[in-house]
DNA sequence: AGACCGATTGACTGGTCAGTCAACCAGCGG
DNA sequence: CCGCTGGTTGACTGACCAGTCAATCGGTCT
């Protein structure tokens, strides 16, 4: 068998992680159960990581940057500040349809466990919120938003009614599906921006 | 020393764990830990409940049904639609702003912990975002509120943005404030009804 | 060949902690 | 005074599991 390099087997043990954290919830996956799922000794996890949080960890900050790199460059691209939101929403919620599982462990291990693990990466959470927040400061200067909503609060407003809705597809509150997801696009900012009250 | 009934002890020993379960949280924390905290001995807390988890479990209990029950009543009280949902989230946020720490480990260790924990409680934190729902879904009938929204999407986008300011206050992403508070609940309501976008 | 070295293996250890249980204590009724 | 009952105590046990480490494997270079 030819020897494959070490970053795939690094790689395997991080996708293997994924699918049994998504599974078991963190705390109740066996570093063991990593290494099972990946087909790889006990031993060989701490090869390459020092410890279990580590592997979370990895998984976390390589997503997370994404993110972040993509809120700044849907405010980077101009255009309307509301599709500029939208195209945040968009990116989230696209992340969540390319791949649930690892969505499911960012939001459910450490987004939303801001008290254990979360601990850790408040200040790159609380980045994404800043970013944006600037989108929606920028949009009152323009005078495209209403300039009364202090622009944090409209931001954490947004991230979380997003955050929620994965939540709701993440635990079956809410059925999932292809058109879902392109509908909930659209109606978070129309929800945001709009508001439910008649016009 | 007189003997405190035994209604008092286990009172004390909820008490003492929210203390607790919101200062290191539900995973990090012992059962030595909680029976310490209320000066009770390690044994006694399983006269009165059979687990940690159940410890949790009351706590969850006692306070989500209130959180349906104001619901429901303030569906029920009529009025404008806009101000029920006022009403709703008045009622979250005044819980926070009286018990801070129970909040805390409600949406810490329950709400948000849909994975471990909260799956047990999937149906009581369901019935809330339904009762929400409903009130939107009277309010379209109404005329008030736009139809054009699915109730149950508009009904998480607001439970979640409430949920997403708490935990922003909780782990001092953003600072909490009387004041603060307040203000809160009028740009919740601004914010979901009337939208950020200029009138 | 054979020395070298990083990747890989999995048995083992040490510490932690939930839950058990036998003993103890205080009031009360007979 | 004595035995009963139910609250209260805390030492102890058994299970579990993260992290260690000595041994092995296999490719590469000399």
């Amino acid at each position: 068998m030819a020897k494959a390099p070490p970053a795939e087997k690094r790689r395997q043990i991080l996708d293997a992680a994924v699918r049994v954290f998504a599974r078991q919830g963190f705390h109740a996956t066996r570093v063991s159960d990593i290494a099972d799922e990946a087909g790889v000794a006990y031993g060989l996890v701490y090869h390459y990581f020092d410890s279990k949080e580590e592997v979370l960890n990895e998984l976390f900050v390589e997503r997370w940057s994404l993110l972040i790199a993509a809120i700044e460059e849907a405010d980077r691209a101009g255009g309307p500040h509301r599709d500029r939101l939208a195209a945040v929403a968009a990116f989230i919620i696209d992340s969540y349809r390319h791949d649930p599982e690892l969505m499911k462990v960012i939001i459910v291990e450490v987004t939303r466990a801001a008290n254990s693990f979360g601990q850790t990466h408040l200040t790159e959470i609380r980045r994404a919120y800043e970013s944006i927040a600037k989108i929606v400061a920028d949009g009152q200067e323009a005078g495209e938003l209403r300039g009364d909503v202090p622009p944090i609060f409209a931001s954490m407003a947004f991230y979380g009614a997003i955050e929620q809705l994965l939540s709701g597809w993440i635990f079956d509150v809410v059925p999932s599906s292809d058109a879902g997801f392109d509908q909930a696009k659209d109606l978070l900012v129309t929800t945001i921006c709009d508001g439910l009250a008649p016009r």
